[in-house]
RNA sequence: UGCCGAAUGGUGUAAUGGUAGCACGAUUGCCUCUGGAGCAGUCUGUCAUGGUUCGAAUCCAUGUUCGGCAGCCA
């Protein structure tokens, strides 16, 4: 298992036990089912960017390869689609595969690997009598399929001869036919209750380039036939997929059964992942990203894994957060708060501890000399005494968050208020003497005095103070942009908000917060993007990749500390 | 009204005829130089009604509710 940025990190916690798809596998490593082999494959269609829905289904199908011995996991792009695709998302998907920790060997196939074979499955077919070339436009096969209710109707041109099927399904390859002419469909049953079984479509003509077979082809042929024979190509054991494609399950048996095949993969359905606050299909984030509502795939509010990652998520973090949230056939909606606690785990225990202040309100400590300075020593991480200690610079001028202050303090506000103390964090505690305004009676600067014998790990320094503060000393602070994320959408279900509205009404207009005058530790100038912090009281945060200049970094906030101060103030 | 599937606290799950457990969340307290973390406690559940059984979340029947399926998308 890999650990790319965080090669402190302690392994995953031990995995929970099973669930009813590892069972299976069990039972027929058990009976031998297989000859002993587990073969399972992710098998993304590259039309989008992954998204944490994909990384539940590659925890899963790399999961149990990697649990049983000799096992693999295929990644195969599932490219039959070629109107759809593009080699942007083929790259995407390798790289945050990669990156959540999964290796796929040598074992990196395409669907449009097989097109010849699978035109000789086809052929196969015709022969056997089994499919037949269709003349039917769309919108008349709509009609002949009838409803879920209605029994279809028999296409007029089901009953060709083999020879006739044969010819012309040859010619639909070399191009004699306009796209969306002729199909070739499979001949099961037109009343079948199930419509996936009323002679389905499996290939139809296109003109389109492929992103990898170029203009090679012109029928490309449709999931259902492509994917099992795909899978028994391979050799997959276990076909795992989402729970609609349940109803497609005796289409993959049919095709297999009809033709001799290597091997006859068991396609298995589970649940696919709902998380509230946010959408969590290809199409809509697709539509976010075209309309400019979020800046690309990678925005860091997207549920993307490129947007993850950019937002300081840990792969670590989104593979526990897989394992917690199981594999069921119920098709409920995971509290997005699940995932955060995934994050702030993974974060709580590896990242440093930092001090900056986001909205700063200056402090002048009076009776510090103003020439002064000093080092005081600050602990990097609480949780993992080996990550060490630094020093802080300390002087007469500070920020300090204006939250910290309240002129008319709160019933339980801990922090500082005329007349009241406050202990710095690792340094002194100080007690708030005058508030200084503008002429708009707005809060400009605090004037502080210290307690000299206050100091953090000097002999009088066990005073008892309620509250703890950071800060930033104003001479040595790192003047930075930071930018604070939230959830993207309003409602927890933004898919089901109401009859006829748009998901896009329920974004969130506070999802992106920039703040252009942040005040940083000088410890954090040169801050490197593999570095996970904790910005100490306010929450974690990460270099921005693409963003960040030497000397100027600027940072994405990926969560807020929990808060029990916000809850207090709630009541 | 067709077919397929699923129902366990607020959420996600476990228990595979034998004490309904875990995690998140919420909440109370302790502790704390992060109102973080940690520690301790509390809270809330087997969709319904029958049946089988010494015993049912689990098996059976009926019903209810929810999800999926009518692309030449995947």
């Amino acid at each position: 298992m890999t650990t790319n940025n965080h090669p402190e990190a302690e392994p995953a916690p031990a995995l929970p036990a099973g669930d009813f798809i590892r069972d299976i596998v069990a039972a027929d490593q058990a009976s031998g089912k297989h000859g002993g082999r587990v073969v399972t494959r992710f098998p993304p269609e590259p039309n989008g960017y992954l998204h944490i829905g994909h990384a539940k289904s590659i925890c899963l199908n790399f999961g149990i390869a990697g649990e049983n011995p000799g096992g693999v996991c295929h990644l195969r792009f599932d490219d039959t689609n070629p109107a759809r695709e593009d080699v942007e998302y083929v790259d995407s998907i390798q790289e945050d595969v990669r990156w959540l920790g999964f290796d796929w060997g040598a074992n990196k196939f395409y669907a449009s690997d097989y097109f010849e074979r699978l035109y000789q499955y086809a052929v196969e077919l015709i022969q056997l009598g089994k499919a037949f070339v269709c003349d039917l436009s769309a919108e008349e096969m709509a009609t002949f399929r009838g409803t879920p209710t209605v029994p279809g109707k028999p296409s007029p041109w089901r009953d060709r001869s083999v020879a006739e099927n044969l010819d012309l399904f040859t010619r639909m390859r070399a191009g004699e036919f306009a796209d969306g002419a002729k199909t070739l469909r499979a001949k099961i049953d037109m009343a079948s209750p199930n419509i996936h079984l009323r002679d389905p479509a499996i290939y139809r003509i296109r003109r389109a380039e492929h992103h990898q077979t170029g203009t090679a082809w012109l029928i490309y042929p449709m999931y259902d036939y492509a994917h099992c024979l795909s899978d028994s190509i391979e050799g997959i054991t276990h076909s795992i997929c989402t729970l609609e494609f349940e109803v497609h399950r005796p289409l993959y048996d049919w095709i297999l059964d009809a033709l001799k095949t290597p091997c006859h993969p068991q396609q298995i359905e589970f649940a696919r992942l709902n998380l509230s606050y946010t959408v969590m299909s290809k199409r809509k984030l697709l539509q976010l990203v075209q309309e400019g509502l979020v800046t690309s795939w990678d925005d860091p509010r997207m549920p993307t894994i490129a947007g993850l990652r950019r937002r300081g998520i840990t792969p670590e973090a989104i593979r526990n957060f897989c394992a917690r949230i199981g594999v069921t056939k119920y098709n409920g909606l995971t509290d997005v708060a699940l995932l955060e606690f995934a994050i702030r785990e993974d974060l709580n225990r590896n990242a440093l501890r930092v001090m900056a202040v986001l909205h700063p309100l200056k402090v002048v400590l009076t009776n510090y000399p103003a020439e002064q300075t000093e080092e005081m020593p600050a602990v990097n991480n609480p949780e993992d005494p080996a990550a060490g200690s630094r020093l802080v610079p300390f002087g007469r001028e500070l920020y300090i968050e204006q939250d910290d202050f309240m002129e008319v303090p709160a019933k339980k506000f801990f922090r500082l208020a005329p007349g009241a103390e406050v202990r710095l964090r690792y340094a002194y505690i100080i007690k708030c003497e005058a508030v200084i305004k503008d002429a708009t009676g707005r809060i400009t600067e605090l004037h502080c005095t210290i307690d000299p014998d206050s100091k953090s790990g000097g002999a009088t320094a066990g005073r008892k103070i309620k509250g703890t503060i950071h800060w930033v000393s104003a001479a040595h602070a790192v003047p930075a942009e930071v930018r604070l994320y939230d959830r993207l959408f309003t409602v927890p279900e933004p898919d089901h908000a109401g009859e006829g509205r748009d998901f896009k009404e329920f974004l969130n207009p506070q999802s992106l917060a920039t703040l252009t005058h942040c005040q940083l530790e000088p410890s954090l100038r040169d801050a490197r993007p593999e570095a996970r912090y904790q910005f100490e009281r306010l929450g974690y945060f990460r270099a921005d990749p693409k963003d960040s200049a030497p000397g100027k970094p600027v940072f994405n906030r990926t969560l807020t500390l929990r808060d029990s101060w916000v809850k207090e103030q709630g009541k």
